[in-house]
DNA sequence: TCTCTATTAATCGTATACAATTTTTTCAGT
DNA sequence: ACTGAAAAAATTGTATACGATTAATAGAGA
């Protein structure tokens, strides 16, 4: 692995996983001696992680961890409410008893993580759950996508998240899986759907006017 | 607008209209001097075109404008099959006719470069009509990954496109635009899906094995 | 003590420098 | 002529330099 993709990763690691808080500043001489490159190399992965909408870049002041607003929330859950589900067909053309072990184990170690309330870790898993259900479609540019957007997803739960966004009253990802043993496209189309549904209404989005001024931003940090 | 920007937008423009073709290389110093910057401002609008998969950088060897592979060219059209008439719906709520009279505009700018036999013109403007659509939707983080996959069209649609690609048996988008002013949402989206999947199979996309030796790259430039 | 302003420090944007690598050219040998 | 190796030129990767901008600090005045 590339050097720059090294670091990108372990960056992004830290964003998603809120080592690095939403508006945490990542100020590049920090970065160049922790990782031992040049600004000229830590540049290059921030713009990437810009453009990928995990940080923020304002002119003169630097790249800081997004703080995802409420419309991008909503945008983006609604963007896999509308995609996943729909990989379902294709993915069922590659699934047999090997997938599923593999998906079994996943949903397991993120079941374990959510009993110990590792939020953390057991928003991540829920990611790579997701993200790499979609990779088994076959089509990668979709699946890069939705990496994407469940990378988000995680920025976004650990802002507006609460218990219920985790643990969904559809059960757990096994459930998924028992109906992706029966082939059930539909069935599993369905269940996809409703599960992305419940996690946006999950979301605490409503909020009244007065409460609307942005106290983190005022004292915070 | 920022410089960056502006350099980005003229580099991609002259891309996706073929004054750059697949394969032609983009050398750092060539384009700082043409646009009055360093190396390291092209750099910067470089590397967001290779993740935006536009070119494609090779360590060492610099930049050229990406060759879209087979695989590459189905799975971008399958992702807007899937994504674009999905948008329909949302796309009649904010169908009006200050709406309806600005893409029968492009519609028939269109047309005219079509029959004039301007054929980058016509794909342009064919991809921005899409994007635009998609924009209308509302859900900006869709619209943007519909854009980027309606230029990236534009680039398989040059390397692998016929006659048939353009011009499609189901008329041209202004009928779409007919169906959009009578509000017949399915009907819309149906000609939607049948319109890209036209796209699609019009692709020359099939080579024997014997053909599959890449002579452009064994000779050509 | 608080606020406002001036100074200092931190940080960023961009150009440049130079080594490493690749590409092109040159030219001897067949 | 053609091939292949050596030399020259072009090009990239990374670090560094420095002016410009922003953020933090300190100190005077209310």
């Amino acid at each position: 692995m590339s050097n720059d993709e090294n670091i990108y990763r372990q960056i992004l690691k830290a964003i998603v996983e809120h080592q690095l808080p939403p508006g945490a500043r990542l100020p590049e001489d920090r970065l160049s001696e922790a990782f031992g490159v040049s600004r000229t190399g830590i540049r290059k992965v921030l713009q990437r992680l810009a453009l990928e909408h995990f940080v923020v870049i304002e002119k003169n002041k630097g790249a800081q961890v997004n703080r995802p607003s409420k419309t991008e929330a909503i945008e983006v859950l609604d963007s896999r409410i509308l995609i996943e589900p729909q990989l379902i067909p294709a993915l069922l053309t590659h699934w047999d008893t090997a997938q599923s072990e593999r998906f079994r184990a996943m949903a397991i170690e993120e079941k374990r993580a959510e009993e110990n309330n590792q939020l953390a870790d057991a928003i991540q898993l829920t990611a790579r759950f997701h993200y790499e259900l979609a990779t088994l479609s076959g089509n990668k540019v979709l699946a890069h996508f939705v990496e994407q957007l469940c990378y988000r997803s995680s920025l976004i739960l650990a802002a507006y998240g609460t218990r219920g966004s985790v643990g969904c009253d559809c059960g757990d990802h096994s459930q998924l899986l028992d109906i992706l043993d029966q082939g059930h496209s539909d069935k599993a189309q369905n269940w996809m759907s409703h599960h992305l549904k419940h996690i946006k209404s999950s979301l605490i989005l409503e909020t009244k006017p007065e409460e609307n001024i942005d106290f983190q931003k005022l004292f915070g940090r």
